[in-house]
Parts: C-alpha cells; sequence; structure tokens
DNA sequence: TGTGAAATTGAAAAGCGTTTTCAATTCGCC
DNA sequence: GGCGAATTGAAAACGCTTTTCAATTTCACA
C-alpha cells in the first residue's frame, strides 16, 4: 500500500473517532509511513524535525500511539530497551523477527512451521495461545565476513 | 540444588571477586532461592523485607546484579515493564515462557523442535544464532475452565 | 467567511523502573 | 581491636514515556 493511501487510511480513522486532522499529524505519518519500519521513537522525530522542525517529541509519541490503535503501527520492545514501531500492512499476518546484534540489522520472517509448533507446544501445557513474541539474535552473513556495517533494517517480511 | 547450596556457591564466587559476604546479601539470596523463580524486584523486595526490614531497595537490585553476573540468577523482561528474575539451575540448560494473560502464571518449556526449527530459520536467513527470546501468552486451562485464578508460577520445566 | 467549543500542540513536569551518588556503616584481614 | 576497602540505605539521577497546562489550531455550524 502506497504512503498515500495509508494516510487515507489514517485521515479517516481520524474522523472516525472525531479527531481532528493537523499538520504535525500528517509530517508524522507521512514520514513514518516512507520510512523502513522498525524505528525507534527518537528516530522517527530525528527524521520528522527534517521536514519540520516546529514538531515536539511529545507529539510523535502522542500519534504513534494513535496509529497503534488504529492498527496501523505495530509496537515491538527488542532488547535494546526502547519501543520500535513498523507500519502494518493490512493484508500482512503475523511475523517475527531475527536481529543482528553486530550491526542492527532486523530481518522479519513468518514461518508456518514455527507457527504451527507454539500452537502445538500451547496445547500440550494447556494454553490456547493468543499472540507470541519469537525473536532471534544471532550474527548476519554480511557482518560475519566482515562486509560493511551499514544497513539497519531489510524490507519485507520473509516467508519460510 | 538446595538453597544451602546455592548460597554456598554464593559465597564462593564472592570471595573470588573479593567482594564481602553480609546479612543483607544473605537475607536476599536466601528468600530468592527459596521462592519459586519469576520474581519480580518488587515481589523479592517485599518478601526479603518480611525476613529483614532494613534491607533497602537498592540493595536487592545490587544482589541480583550480582546473582545475574555469578550466573545464579537470569534476568527476563516479559510484557509488563519490569524484570523478573529466576534461580539458574546449573544442569538447567536454555528454556522459554508460556504465560497467562489471565492469571499471570508462567510456565517454563524446552522444546527439542523448536530449538531445531530456530537454528533452521537462522540458517536460511543467513544468521548464526547466538541467543533467542521466545514467549507464548494465552489462557491457561484453569483460567479457561473458570477455576481459582491464583498460581503465579508452575515449577519446573517441562520438556517436549 | 466568521465564531467558538473542543481538540491539539510544545515545553516542561511528572512517572516509572532502574542505577548511581554519597556519607555512614560494616566486613574481614593484619 | 584497628583500619582500609567494600557495602549499605536514602535520595538523587537516569532514560524512556506519559501527562499537565496554557496557548494555538481545527472544523462544524452559522
Amino acid at each position: 500500500m502506497s504512503v498515500r493511501a495509508r494516510m487515507r487510511r489514517f485521515e479517516q480513522a481520524l474522523r472516525e473517532r472525531g479527531l481532528k486532522s493537523t499538520a504535525q499529524r500528517d509530517d508524522i505519518t507521512r514520514v513514518f509511513f516512507g520510512a523502513e519500519g522498525h524505528l525507534s521513537v527518537e528516530e522517527l522525530y530525528a527524521a520528522v524535525r527534517r521536514v519540520n522542525p516546529r514538531v515536539g517529541y511529545a507529539t510523535v509519541y502522542r500519534t504513534l500511539k494513535l496509529l497503534k490503535e488504529c492498527g496501523l503501527a505495530a509496537e515491538r520492545h527488542f532488547d535494546d530497551g526502547q519501543a520500535r514501531y513498523e507500519p502494518v500492512e493490512d493484508d500482512q499476518q503475523q511475523h517475527d523477527h531475527i536481529i543482528c546484534e553486530r550491526c542492527g540489522k532486523i530481518v522479519e520472517f513468518a514461518s508456518q512451521e514455527l507457527e504451527r509448533l507454539q500452537e502445538r507446544i500451547g496445547r500440550f501445557l494447556g494454553f490456547v495461545v493468543g499472540r507470541h513474541r519469537i525473536e532471534l539474535y544471532g550474527i548476519c552473513a554480511e557482518c560475519r565476513e566482515g562486509r560493511r556495517r551499514r544497513p539497519r533494517s531489510e524490507h519485507g517480511v520473509h516467508r519460510l
């Protein structure tokens, strides 16, 4: 879905809730939807600032909270102590993450098998499993080979 | 391993580091090792206070940090925003958790299959996986059946 | 196009879990 | 017992996040 389309979605969600559309919200969501996901608030704030230096930190937090409530953003808590946010594609099912501890790259993947196994484990222990959190931490190929340490986030969910 | 034996281990670790053994450390570790794991700092602090009301919050934090560094405690960050700690048995291998969102019960499990699958996924994506974080969230049997809502933590790792 | 109630904003303060600071106390080797 | 180093509790500081509050902006309605 394009940035434009997502922003229309957001505007609509605002109207449905009787909330107002503002320049700040527009700027923040535009930058957010245009970025590659897994942004921290700090990163998003910095990026928005480049476009509109009048935007305050609190507004970025508030807008992310709104996006979350509208189902347009997902909040993640990895092991670095700050929340990260990714845009939610509406066709996109649940997925997990593998994170390089050297360069910080975050790769998304979705595994049917993992899904099934988790379900099975839950059932065995008497649980009905709703959500899960699965994060793998390791070193990516580029880092092991001593190549560049640049990429922060690789885009798209890998289906396995 | 008994509480006594673990405390001896701790004393030994202290000596090795040139650190001192104190009444506070003894009280905190005794309560910690005697409890059923997955305690928050708050819970441990409250429990220790019942034994020795002079112990301060900071000392509980400091002692847990020490235990962690000695490999006698593991720190976990579930979705409730505070760290939880569990005693580490020396024979105990890596395990994961399934958590009831109604009663808060935490059940430990270890799955060879899950281990293998995770390894395989990592390799497929070019990673060498070191550690992982796997948490399943759902509703436990007791809660679904409307039984009591008491148990906080069930003891022992379920091997699957 | 103007008006005004309600929503929104930025800056600063507060919150929350955790860590650090610091003066006073305790430990343990001589 | 005496002394230097480690430890302690209380309070302050921390980093991230939320809330407060007065000033500004939006937008439904006139």
